[in-house]
DNA sequence: CCTTGACCCTCACGTTACGTGATCCCTTAG
DNA sequence: CTAAGGGATCACGTAACGTGAGGGTCAAGG
C-alpha cells in the first residue's frame, strides 16, 4: 500500500528528482514520511500523480496544474479552453515561422545558383538523390529515368527547364479554380506525363494532391513530403509563383 | 557612426539588458569600448544584430545563431532545414495536444450533463450565448429563432436532440465520401433547413465548409471558429462520432 | 566649479522544471 | 558486522534575459 520514491518513479516513468521537486513545490506531497525522512506514497498519491502527468503532457505549467487539482471550485474546463487557445496561437506562429524559413531557403538557393542542372528555381534534385535512390533505386521507372537523364544534352536541360517553368505557371493559375473544374482535371491529365517523366513516380495520390493544392501550407507540405521527398520544395516554388502572381509581380 | 547601447536598443527594439547579454556570451561584441567602459556600436554591428534577431525570430537558440554567423563554412541551409524539421514536429505535437484537450473537454462535458437543454452532446449553446447575441442579436432571424426556442416544450427538446444526433451521424457518414459526390451535395441540401433553424445563420461558406469536412483538424477548427463561434465544437462532436465509427464503436 | 539628471557600468538574484553530482544516513540480506 | 542498495539534503547548472542595487560618467545649466 505504501510505495517508496523509486517504486513510484518507476511505475510512473518519472525520475526520483522529479518526485522530490513536486514535493518541494507542494504539488505532490507523499501521504507519509517516516522518522528517517523517507517519503511513502499511497495509491491516492499515485492517482494524483497520474493527473499531474496528464496535464503536464498537455503543456500546462506546474503552477497551473496545482491550481486545477487543489481548488475544487476552479473551472477546469475554462482552464483547458484557455490553454487550447494558447496552443492554437502557437500553432499559427509555427506555421508562419515555417513559411518564413521556406521563403528564406528559396531566396538563399536563388542567390547561389548550382550552375549546373538546377532544373527548377528552388528545386535541386541532387540534394535528395541519396534518399530517392534508397527508396526507389530498385524500381524500373527509376532506372529508366536515370538512363534518360544521363543522355540529356545541355540543350535538353534548357528545354526541360523552360517546360518546368511553364508547369509551375500552370500550377499557379490552377490554384484559383475549383479542383472539380473540368479544365483543371484536363490540365492535370495533360501534364501527367511531363511530371511523371521528371519525378520517376506518380501515384493516384499525386493527382488528388494536385487538385488539393489550394489547402493550407501545413497540410500541403506534410502531404508532399510523404508522397515524395523533395517534391514539396518544387510545389512550394509553385506556391511562390502563385503568390507573386497575386501581388501582380511578373517572374 | 557610433551608437550607445540605448540608441541601439531603441533602433532594434530590444532591451539594453539583451545587448549586455549578447556581449557577455560573445554573440554581439560592440566594435569599441571607451575607457569608461561604455559600449559603442557601429553600423556593421547593427547589421549583425539584425541577422541575430531574424534567426531568433525563427526560434533558433543563440548558440546556434552564433554558429551560423561566425562560421562562414557553416551550412546555413542545412541548419535552417533541420530547424524546419523541428518546427514540423512541434506542429504535429501541438496538433495532438489540441486533439486530446478536445476529447477531454468533450468527456468532461459528457460527465456532468447540463441537465437542461444540452442540445447535442458536447455542444452547449448557452456557453456562447453572449457572443452570439453581440454578433447576431439585431437580426430578424435571431429574434425569430429565440422566440421559437422560448416556446419549445420538453418533448420538443427531446425530438430536437434526437434529430441532432441523426445529423451528427449523417455527417460522420459523409466524411468518407467525395464532397463533389452528388449524394453528399444532396444530403447537405436536405439538412440545410434543419441546421439553419438551429444555428440562426447559414452562409454559402457553411456549405463549402460541410463539403470540406474531411480536411485536417487544424484548418477545420480555424474555419468553423471564423464562420460561427461554437459551431466548431458541434463539428468536432461530429468528428468524434466519425472516429468512433472508424474504430467500430457504437455511440 | 558644482550640480543635476540622464545615461552607463557591473554584480547578482529570480525565473522553469528539473539533471547531475557530492556527501551523508538508513535498511536489510548474508 | 558489513556491504550493497536505497534514501535524504544541499547546491550548482540550464536559456535568455528581467529587475533592481549600488555606483561611475557625461553634458548642460547655474
Amino acid at each position: 500500500m505504501a510505495y517508496t520514491v523509486k517504486a513510484v518513479a518507476e511505475m510512473a516513468g518519472v525520475s526520483v528528482r522529479t518526485l522530490h521537486y513536486y514535493d518541494e513545490i507542494g504539488l505532490l506531497r507523499p501521504a507519509q514520511v517516516t522518522a528517517a525522512g523517507y517519503r511513502l506514497y499511497t495509491d491516492a498519491d499515485l492517482e494524483r500523480l497520474q493527473q499531474v502527468l496528464f496535464f503536464r503532457e498537455l503543456g500546462l505549467s506546474l503552477r497551473e496544474i496545482r491550481e486545477i487539482l487543489d481548488r475544487p471550485d476552479f473551472d477546469r474546463r475554462e482552464a483547458l479552453r484557455r490553454h487550447r487557445e494558447l496552443l492554437l496561437q502557437q500553432q499559427e506562429r509555427i506555421r508562419r515561422l515555417i513559411q518564413t524559413i521556406d521563403r528564406t531557403l528559396a531566396a538563399m538557393e536563388g542567390g547561389e545558383p548550382v550552375a549546373g542542372k538546377d532544373l527548377f528555381d528552388g528545386f535541386d534534385p541532387s540534394q535528395y538523390e541519396e534518399e530517392v535512390r534508397r527508396r526507389w533505386g530498385q524500381s524500373r521507372e527509376y532506372q529508366e529515368s536515370m538512363e534518360r537523364i544521363r543522355r540529356y544534352t545541355d540543350a535538353d536541360w534548357e528545354a526541360i527547364k523552360a517546360e518546368g517553368k511553364e508547369i509551375l505557371e500552370g500550377l499557379a493559375a490552377l490554384m484559383d479554380r475549383d479542383p472539380a473544374d473540368p479544365e483543371v482535371q484536363s490540365w492535370i491529365r495533360r501534364h501527367h506525363q511531363h511530371i511523371k517523366s521528371r519525378f520517376y513516380t506518380c501515384s493516384p495520390e499525386v493527382y488528388r494532391g494536385l487538385a488539393d493544392l489550394y489547402v493550407t501550407d501545413g497540410r500541403f507540405t506534410a502531404f508532399w513530403e510523404k508522397i515524395r521527398p523533395g517534391m514539396a520544395q518544387f510545389m512550394r516554388a509553385a506556391m511562390h509563383a502563385y503568390c507573386d502572381r497575386l501581388e501582380g509581380r511578373q517572374s
